[in-house]
DNA sequence: GCCAACGTTGGC
DNA sequence: GCCAACGTTGGC
């Protein structure tokens, strides 16, 4: 089992949507590194803290869970999108995502400001500066120390 | 809205 | 393969 930390605008497709939708196509994904970890590093069942960003105030607001296996983002073959691609080859799609189910939103948000305090999140990708990537892999003892934060169990 | 950080593109 | 120009992200 692994962790990770997705971003997301609340004004795009926030925790609340995912409530309401209960799964979705992460789409949109555009950069190597965070394709790289949903195609080749998560499995299913993976926890993810729901994070968001450009918000006010920005920081983690729930729980989401990875519910299926990687496949072609058809948003990239979507003239009409904004995230379409004219340069991904149909017959070997450059992006790739998963469908994300939601698990639960917290009581409460946990800040970035309240995730840059805690020492024991020291080291936490989304806390460092300069750090884009819209998803990040997160220790097992930084998902559990997010989850104490915000009052919730670990789920199973 | 600003701007620092940083990824991508394309000319050479 | 270098690197300048450009675009995007995202906190503030």
């Amino acid at each position: 089992m692994k962790y990770w930390l997705i971003k997301s605008e609340p004004d795009v497709f926030g925790i609340a949507d995912l409530k309401k939708a209960k799964r979705e196509p992460w789409d949109g994904i555009r950069n190597y590194q965070a394709r790289n970890f949903m195609r080749d590093e998560m499995e299913i069942g993976d926890l993810a803290i729901f994070y968001h960003s450009n918000a006010k105030p920005p920081g983690a607001v729930g729980l989401a869970r990875v519910a299926s296996d990687a496949y072609p983002d058809p948003s990239q073959f979507d003239e009409k999108s904004k995230y379409h691609d004219p340069k991904s080859n149909p017959d070997d799609p450059r992006w790739m995502l998963r469908d994300f189910e939601f698990v639960l939103e917290f009581p409460e948000m946990v800040s970035l400001e309240e995730l840059k305090a805690e020492k024991a999140l020291e080291g936490m990708m989304v806390t460092q500066r300069g750090t884009r990537l819209s998803i990040t892999p997160v220790t097992a003892k930084h998902f559990r120390k997010v989850c104490s934060m915000a009052g919730v169990k670990v789920p199973k």
